[in-house]
DNA sequence: ACATGATATACATACGTGTTGATATGGGAA
DNA sequence: TTCCCATATCAACACGTATGTATATCATGT
């Protein structure tokens, strides 16, 4: 085992022979260096292996380069993707990512601000507004998904809109466009202990579709609060055999999609013809299952890079537009 | 919007009409402090809000709190079920998890150490062992999971076998239990620019166990480097039609078991009566593909539980037992 | 000749915290 | 009394870094 003492600017500068403030300035690169001595210095730089410690820049106001991302349901290829595209582009500019899922406590928020993020991304159903009005107040850049709605919102706060509401519009309008009037919706099957999510902006999206299409809509139609597939099969069989008429499905995502297909295969009806499937985030089980499903794409990709641009705009303190928003993009296949 | 500076403790220390010392001693709770003083000051740090900084304490040697988790590939079911348990259960330790993939440099490795992480998880089947030492060598507590083989671990480094290679080895064999001798092997499908996986364990154990098994074995029973499904669709149609003798196939994950579904399919082959095929991973699509996919699951759960409390017990130097190892089931359904 | 600007260096301070060592008080035991 | 220990406090330093301020040298232009 090597000697393990953390090497820092002073060993630099005596291995180098000249002074910290020396070493400190050709880091920086911000003030003039002897060209000789800032040769030495990077020469010792390099023969010691030597690298700032973030931690103290940190403590000196220089930013920690790094960025939490705040979510709820980690645990789905869609969310996936979008943290490994900020992560790639979060590294881009310097910065690495904490990721952290379901943490509504006010400890968790004053541990965050203790932490010196340079900046906050949030993408969660059940984050309160309570506690990002804290994030506001410390004056840290924010960027917010707007999974759920938000009011009075900053003009420095960044917000994205994924095209979540529109979307959800848009399959409900698909499903008319192919002659369906009695459309379920199937909300995500929740891990136990999370919260309702009755603001979510799918299920604005289709509820205020359905009213907008003069469809006739009652809350029988909305299948949530389910904490198995069993369990919501369960639930649509029920109540189709109680006697609700229901010819279109719309998941709130591919899984819950999914189950409903099995569900109606179960009470031999067929998919697209009794009955038409449409999911929502182009998951992989959509091109899997069968019959293959109707899904709508978000762009992911386009949508992760907005946030770590704004992000970084906010950071630089530049004057830009704050507001994106993205659409998403109908994947037609066999269950329409 | 409200004053805006940060609240420290000598903030603190002026509101209770103490010294920064004793408040410093009321939070660490390290020294003898009067009853009243004490109260008083817990009565600041709630009124104004405070929280000791955590950049601060870090600088001071108290630790970051963070663990780093750096893995390859992150967007896929399986990872993000690991990633949300480790997620919660470091924050059960008081830790916040920091994610990132595919970094692969030098640049990258001293970042991590100039962040002062108090731990770092690796699953990577492409982290070189070079940069591994380097953390090694920094001291940095560090748990390891044998995706790849690694040599001269030290012992106060933890390694965790989750069971990918004897579960490799285990679905070889449930194949050649079902009466199954000619078996194909369908890597992943990477995506550009990561490298290729020839010491990944799956294919480790795989290759093994064929040779254990005594079944006739050449490279052309292996398909890998593939970037796309149609590209491992293609070659799949190719070396059958070109006289390639198959009744097996042993997909990676379960998305390449799919794909290779597909490819039986669409040469008129039926799954699995011409053709058993078992995945690995039992993500969501092996349940709802047709048929349903056997597959090999993993202790998710277990193992990321193992992970952080091995950490724990590094940081804390407590001489535990630093190898553990899991094993995987074997989850029967259509496809075989 | 002088003023000016560019080049070049170093001291001292600050970021917010944890801890050492010194000091003071009071009570009980010798 | 004297000694010891528990209680209680705080000034001063240290962690590793960035930078304001001061100072010095030198070439250039007037």
């Amino acid at each position: 085992m090597t000697n393990n003492k953390r090497v820092t600017r002073a060993d630099v500068a005596k291995y180098a022979n000249v002074s910290e403030t020396i070493v400190s300035y050709v880091i920086n690169n911000n003030r003039y260096v002897d060209k000789d001595k800032r040769e030495r210095v990077e020469v010792a730089i390099r023969e010691l292996n030597y690298r700032p410690n973030n931690v103290a820049r940190t403590l000196k106001g220089k930013g920690s380069n790094q960025i939490i991302f705040i979510a709820d349901q980690i645990t789905n290829e869609y969310f996936s993707r979008i943290v490994s595209h900020m992560d790639k582009f979060a590294y881009n500019h310097g910065y690495l990512i904490s990721l952290c899922a379901n943490r509504n406590s006010q400890e968790f928020v004053s541990q965050v601000i203790s932490r010196q993020y340079d900046g906050i991304i949030i993408s969660s159903t059940s984050f309160p507004d309570e506690y990002v009005e804290q994030f506001i107040n410390a004056n840290i850049p924010l960027v917010l998904f707007m999974n759920r709605r938000y009011h009075n919102i900053p003009k420095n706060v960044g917000i994205i809109d994924s095209g979540l509401y529109s979307g959800a519009r848009e399959c409900v309008k698909y499903l008319i466009s192919k002659g369906r009037r009695h459309i379920l919706y199937i909300d995500r099957i929740s891990s136990k202990g999370t919260k309702s999510t009755m603001d979510d902006v799918r299920l604005s999206g289709f509820v205020d579709q359905m009213i907008e299409s003069k469809l006739e809509f009652t809350e029988e139609q909305i299948i949530a609060g389910c904490y198995s597939e069993e369990q919501v099969e369960a639930e649509i069989i029920k109540r189709i055999q109680n006697g609700l008429k229901v010819d279109g499905i719309f998941g709130r995502n591919d899984m819950s999609a999914c189950v409903a297909m099995s569900a109606v295969k179960k009470m031999n009806l067929k998919v697209p013809e009794d009955i038409s499937v449409i999911g929502f985030d182009n998951s992989s089980i959509s091109r899997f299952c069968s019959p293959k499903l109707t899904t709508m794409e978000m762009q992911q990709e386009e949508i992760s890079h907005a946030a770590i641009d704004m992000l970084q705009m906010i950071i630089e303190g530049s004057e830009s537009d704050l507001r994106a928003s993205f659409k998403t993009n109908l994947i037609l296949r066999e269950s329409t």
